[in-house]
DNA sequence: GAACTCTTGTAAACACCGTTCACTGAAACC
DNA sequence: GGTTTCAGTGAACGGTGTTTACAAGAGTTC
């Protein structure tokens, strides 16, 4: 049945619990208290052991990072296949929605993927789980007015970029796009949507509203509302 | 000349040094460099010595923060000053270009003041800075279209909670306003004015675009653009 | 001017941290 | 059975925040 030796069993048995125990304290006790020792309290071994599996605490840091990224992925594909409607914007506002929810339930973990400056730390993982959701729904999004609204020149060059970006990442699913569908007018929609979402959550999430909210979620749907219309989706009553 | 005794003088210049040293550091290698020892290193004391200043390295970061903020606000008020034409809509711009150059050229600074989870370390500071900007532009915007768009109702309570702390805001200033001026549908989209700027600046300090955006400042004035549409400022030509 | 208090600093110590290194003992391999 | 590989240990180094007891100067009072 397994391949693997024991020793090899015990190695990724060990490795998996090293990674739960790392994410534990980051959760109950925040980024500062993922400390190697820490850790290795918490499994019963000594420090240096952990040396055997990470070159320093900041690799560790740096695998913690890729595994949150991967389970928001996982929550958000979740919430996804979830919304069976067919219609498109439906399924827009699911994803949103869940990044939303994910965020505020784990804010640790928000924080340190998204917002440890500079080092692109997680950076990668968390791009490809944006264009692995913003592809197909807007390749499926049939109902969508065609429109290309103009758009600045400036602009022409980093969206024709990201344009071919999206059209790879949607690619993968074996959907070719044609250019109507994915015009420039569109592909900037979606990074202003990504701008606003982005911006609500983290303002929430950090709590930097300019105001005391007492319940922000009908403004987040609000924002939802104009984010849809503009990028093209039909409105839908909800 | 001076009304404090020699003793106050010597104290008020050491903790000078302390949040210049504490600031220093930051700025030179981040957030995780700004230690207790670090510091008294730099001012050729005792790391013990600075408890006479600061209860605990926190408090000391939280000065910090303060520090930061206000150093913002002076930037953001000294660039909204350089503003000499009349119109609102271009102070608006220069105090928003003012904060997306603050933050790419204050990373470290931006990073602690504004994504720091959950513990509110410098928020009131920093909300102030907003509503004593926000405030005074939209008072003088005479301009505007006066037309107050519907708003969501379940919104009504949290606007108009805003709309009196905005009120009040002004009123420092010595201003009173109309509530035509201050309608919430105006509020509304000073909200989400808030949430789109917060939004492209932290992704672009982040570096969490998705995609590589060669050149963000024209995507920034666009975004601006539709901003100052939404919120009713006439357009102007830059 | 002497005696006293208040303030600012020090040195030593404690417990914690990341990291390195020499070493042990068991598993895996030939 | 002998050898190699490797996860784990314990001690150590230099770093951290923080507390404690203590020194020495500044300011005040008689």
């Amino acid at each position: 049945m397994t391949e693997a030796t024991r020793r090899e069993r015990l190695r990724a048995e060990t490795e998996r619990e090293i990674r739960q125990a790392a994410r534990a304290l980051l959760v109950e006790s925040g980024r500062d208290a993922v400390t190697l020792r820490a850790i290795a309290r918490k499994l019963g071994i000594t420090a240096p052991a952990l040396y055997r599996y990470y070159d320093s605490h900041d690799a560790l840091l740096r695998q913690l990072c890729d595994d949150i990224c991967a389970d928001m992925a996982l929550a958000l594909h979740a919430n996804l296949a979830a919304e069976t409607s067919g219609q498109v914007g439906c399924k827009v506002r699911a994803v949103c929605h869940a990044f939303r929810r994910w965020a505020l339930a784990h804010p640790q973990e928000f924080a340190l993927v998204f917002a440890s400056p500079r080092d692109p730390i997680g950076a990668d993982q968390f791009g490809s789980v944006f264009l692995q959701l913003a592809g197909p729904l807007i390749a499926s999004n049939e109902d969508a007015n065609h429109v290309d609204e103009p758009v600045p020149a400036v602009l022409h060059e980093d969206l024709v970029r990201f344009q071919q970006v999206l059209r790879d990442a949607v690619a993968e699913h074996g959907v070719t796009l044609a250019d109507e569908v994915l015009n420039l007018g569109k592909i900037y929609h979606v990074v202003q949507s990504w701008v606003r979402l982005y911006g609500h959550v983290a303002l929430e999430v950090f709590g930097r509203f300019p105001f005391a909210v007492s319940n922000p979620e009908p403004m987040f749907d609000s924002m939802l509302d104009q984010m849809l219309s503009d990028i093209g989706f039909v409105e839908v009553e909800r």
